[in-house]
DNA sequence: ATGGTTGGCTTCCAA
C-alpha cells in the first residue's frame, strides 16, 4: 500500500496538480492539508472520477484536511479529544485495517507568540490522543504537515534558523514526546543525509537554491516500520506551474 | 538587504 501526504496550499488552486500527480504516483491513500475550502465546495466529483473515495474536514479561508483512498474509509474522527478548537486540522480514519491520522499542525508564527503557545498545547493534546490510538491500532500512521523540522539535518541553514519557529527546542521536544510512544520517522529509516526537504519558501528563489526544511512527515508504528519498503519525497510537482510550497511525501508499506 | 511570494474574499492576515 502506498500512503502519501501533501500540503496543497489551496485545493481550489492545486486540483489539477493533484489529479496529475495521482496519475503518475498512483498512491492508494493521500492525506491533504491546507485545502482552504468549506465542505460544500470540496471537489468530490473530480476526485471520485479519479478513482478515490474521499472524506474531508474544511473551513472557510484557512486550514482544512482531507483523506483520499482507493479502499473503503471507516471510523472517521475530525477532532482532538479534550481540545476546544474551531480550526480544522485533524482527520483520522481506518483504511485496510491501518489507522491513518492526517495532521495540519499549527505553524506557530513566532517563538513565544500566542500562536506558538497554541501550537504547543495542540501538540500536547494530540499526543494523548495518539497514545490512546496506539493502544487500539497496532498498525498506525501519523502523517501530514507537522510544521517542525526534527533535527538540524532537516534544515538548510541550521545556524540561521537556530531558535526560530519550526526548529525551536520546545517544538522538537514536543515532537519527540509524541514519537516516544512508538512511532518512527519513515524517511529516516532509509536516508541519513542532510539536504532533503519537503517545503521551500516561495520567496527569494528558495527552491532553486534548495533553501528548505523537512517539515512534512510520515510516522509509522513499530508494526508498520518493520515492513516499510520505501519513503520518497517527490519534488516533481514543485517544478510545475504555480506550485504549492510543499511537495508530497510517500511511503510504501 | 529585516527583503522576498502566494492564497484568500482581502484592503491585511497567515504562511
Amino acid at each position: 500500500m502506498i500512503i502519501a501526504t501533501w500540503n496543497v496550499n489551496s485545493l481550489r488552486v492545486r486540483l489539477e496538480h493533484l489529479l496529475n500527480w495521482l496519475l503518475t504516483a498512483k498512491p492508494d491513500v493521500v492525506a491533504l492539508q491546507e485545502t482552504k475550502l468549506i465542505d460544500a465546495d470540496f471537489p468530490v466529483a473530480e476526485i471520485t472520477a479519479a478513482g478515490y473515495q474521499v472524506v474531508f474536514s474544511g473551513q472557510k479561508t484557512y486550514n482544512g484536511v482531507a483523506l483520499l483512498s482507493r479502499f473503503p474509509i471507516s471510523d472517521v474522527v475530525t477532532t482532538v479529544p479534550n481540545l476546544e478548537d474551531p480550526q480544522r486540522r485533524i482527520l483520522a480514519a481506518t483504511i485496510n485495517n491501518v489507522r491513518i491520522i492526517n495532521l495540519y499542525v499549527p505553524n506557530g508564527s513566532s517563538v513565544g507568540s500566542d500562536k506558538y503557545i497554541y501550537k504547543l498545547d495542540w501538540l500536547e493534546k494530540l499526543t494523548a490522543f495518539i497514545q490512546q490510538q496506539l493502544t487500539q491500532h497496532p498498525q498506525l500512521v501519523v502523517l501530514g504537515d507537522f510544521n517542525i523540522a526534527p533535527e538540524d539535518r532537516d534544515v538548510h541553514d541550521p545556524k540561521a534558523w537556530e531558535g526560530n519557529v519550526l526548529v525551536s527546542e520546545q517544538e522538537r521536544s514536543a515532537l519527540n514526546t509524541l514519537m516516544a510512544h512508538g512511532l518512527q520517522d519513515a524517511f529516516r529509516l532509509f536516508e541519513p543525509a542532510a539536504g532533503h526537504y519537503s517545503w521551500w519558501d516561495y520567496r527569494a528563489a528558495a527552491f532553486r537554491r534548495n533553501m528548505g526544511l523537512r517539515i512534512d512527515h510520515i510516522l509509522l508504528s513499530t508494526a508498520l516500520a518493520v515492513q516499510c519498503k520505501e519513503c520518497i519525497i517527490d519534488k516533481t510537482p514543485r517544478g510545475w506551474e504555480r506550485p504549492s510550497d510543499h511537495v508530497p511525501v510517500m511511503v510504501k508499506i
